[in-house]
DNA sequence: TATTGTTATACTCTATAACTATA
DNA sequence: TATAGTTATAGAGTATAACAATA
């Protein structure tokens, strides 16, 4: 079996949302000088300390890319870098005061922007489709302290 | 009403999901060295035939970002040029057939990235999610030929 | 030796401004 | 005058390669 209806159609309509949320985070982002990888870093960094490399590593970026993402943010006053004690390799990314104000703004703005199209469902719906899409979803990236690696 | 927990815990999974697709799409485009821009223009195109100008709003990009983007994809042999013959000031963009060759790879490769995650749902599921994703989202370009405009 | 992160370099994506051609 | 498109320019995002510090 290589596709049947019920998989094209929500490959079809679930690529189609992402390219319209991710219209509304670039617009809303851009009015605050904010590219929407750099709205996602935020986003995630909000409730986490993560290391460069894990952090990278989630977003699907090198390393090299990182430094100059969280260079412009920190220059920006939006999130700091932190030594990290058990190992002086690695630097922890951490989000300022002024990163998470920043962020709470966003994230209002993103829910009043989305308002009227997820307005077209009522409550239930909107709690359906949320529970639908959660086992599509790959996990979020865990919260410290991360857990042990495999020995 | 500022906001409400059905609608929160939406927009949460719309816009994980929305990075989740990004995150396929980017790396399968990548694999053939294609941007995110450049496969979402190449679904449109494929079974359109939008001006410059129309295209550029739809993507909600400058025209001369488009030219560019055109350019590189003309470059390669996937995308064509074609005057309109109504306004003489108009360019149409077209797909060539290698450029909808490589689309329904592109496709097929998607479907079998994304299998895994949606196949988390049974058949009844799948459908149910793509219909209640339906009234969420935002209506496609049109396809040729154009409604008139109001007067 | 392997890992973590930064720097140098090059290319794409993007918008703004100035331009040409057509309406 | 207004609209459609291109070109020139500049900044951000991205990866690759080379490097320094630490493990």
């Amino acid at each position: 079996m290589t596709s049947d209806d019920s998989t094209d159609a929500l490959i079809d309509g679930l690529v189609r949302s992402a390219f319209q949320i991710m219209g509304v985070l670039t617009r809303i982002g851009a009015e605050h000088d904010l590219s929407l990888t750099q709205l996602r870093v935020l986003g995630i960094v909000r409730d986490r300390r993560p290391r460069m490399s894990d952090l990278a590593a989630f977003l699907g970026l090198d390393k090299s890319t990182l430094s100059g993402l969280i260079d412009r943010a920190e220059r920006r006053g939006l999130l700091a870098r932190a030594a990290n004690p058990d190992d002086r390799r690695v630097v922890d990314v951490l989000i300022t005061d002024a990163g998470r104000e920043l962020t709470a703004r966003l994230n209002q703005e993103i829910r009043e922007t989305l308002a009227p199209a997820t307005g077209r469902l009522d409550p239930a719906q909107r709690q359906q489709l949320a529970q639908l899409l959660e086992p599509v979803l790959t996990p979020a990236l865990p919260l410290a302290p991360r857990p042990a690696a495999q020995p």
